[in-house]
DNA sequence: TATTGTTATACTCTATAACTATA
DNA sequence: TATAGTTATAGAGTATAACAATA
């Protein structure tokens, strides 16, 4: 067998920084969030603005503090967010009726509209972004970053 | 066949902010990120500047503006990771024998030693967020996310 | 006193433009 | 003139602190 552990890698310049799980997660992150920027141009919404409308659409109007909290956001920044979101009127605010320091934010007409049309944009940039995987390995990837992020949520 | 798409689903509020690519990929690489940092803190380097060591171990000594085309970054952000690596011992700078407008950076002692310490405290960091798949489904997982990546590649 | 929304402020990160020295 | 490094500056993005209204 002579010896094998007497030259031990020790130089290990070979180390491919493009190999690098960071590496990886962040590029692949940040095409995903480029193709879908490209896709919701047009409707005039970036991708934070989409987020907070999909986030009004599932769940039921309660406070902005509650959709910032859902969507990982500072509720400060959620207030300019929701200023550029109205002034599009694409939102409403109205006081709630039962605690006037809250905010009800609800969708309108207009901002249903855009929910839907910008959806379907970053769907075709999703799909397009997954293209070169076949579908198994594009629901594969998806359980493997689901178990992943899955230990973080019992921090909080 | 009772035409099944009389009734589309138009309300469609379920859909899950939780499970959106985007979403998964954003918060997998924002966990790496942390695990990493927390990693690193001991040994007295970022991520970024264990990048720059990293970059600077793998290939042969050349310009600033190399390696910081190869970590895709503007040389601008190079000067001042250099300040930082240089001031805590890590890295010299010495203008090139040939070129005197260029900078030859390498790595000091010191500079290798935390390398290696960082590099294994990094791995570290990736096996622990690794340790929710098995050894295929992570090797799987590599190769999804490279081949996410490959297309913009082309571009530059 | 605690909480919601708001505003003003500061801080981080990064990119842009301009300068120097070399070629 | 073109390029490498540097510096100063500006911009986006976000967090922190303080304030008013309400509970």
């Amino acid at each position: 067998m002579s010896n094998a552990n007497d030259e031990r890698p020790r130089q290990r310049p070979a180390r491919e920084l493009n190999s690098l799980l960071g590496h990886l997660l962040k590029h692949a992150q940040r095409r995903l969030a480029e193709l879908t920027a490209t896709a919701l141009a047009p409707h005039g919404v970036d991708g934070k603005e989409w987020a907070v409308l999909l986030a009004l659409a599932a769940g039921d109007p309660t406070s902005q503090q509650r959709i910032a909290h859902r969507l990982g956001i500072d509720r400060t920044t959620m207030v300019s967010l929701l200023d550029v979101l109205e002034t599009k009127g694409l939102v409403t605010r109205h006081p709630h009726p039962e605690d006037r320091r809250r905010n009800v934010v609800e969708l309108t007409t207009g901002g249903r509209d855009t929910l839907e049309r910008a959806t379907e944009a970053c769907d075709d940039a999703e799909r397009r972004f997954l293209s070169p995987l076949d579908h198994r390995q594009a629901q594969q990837l998806g359980d493997a970053l689901r178990a992943l992020i899955a230990p973080e949520r019992q921090d909080p």
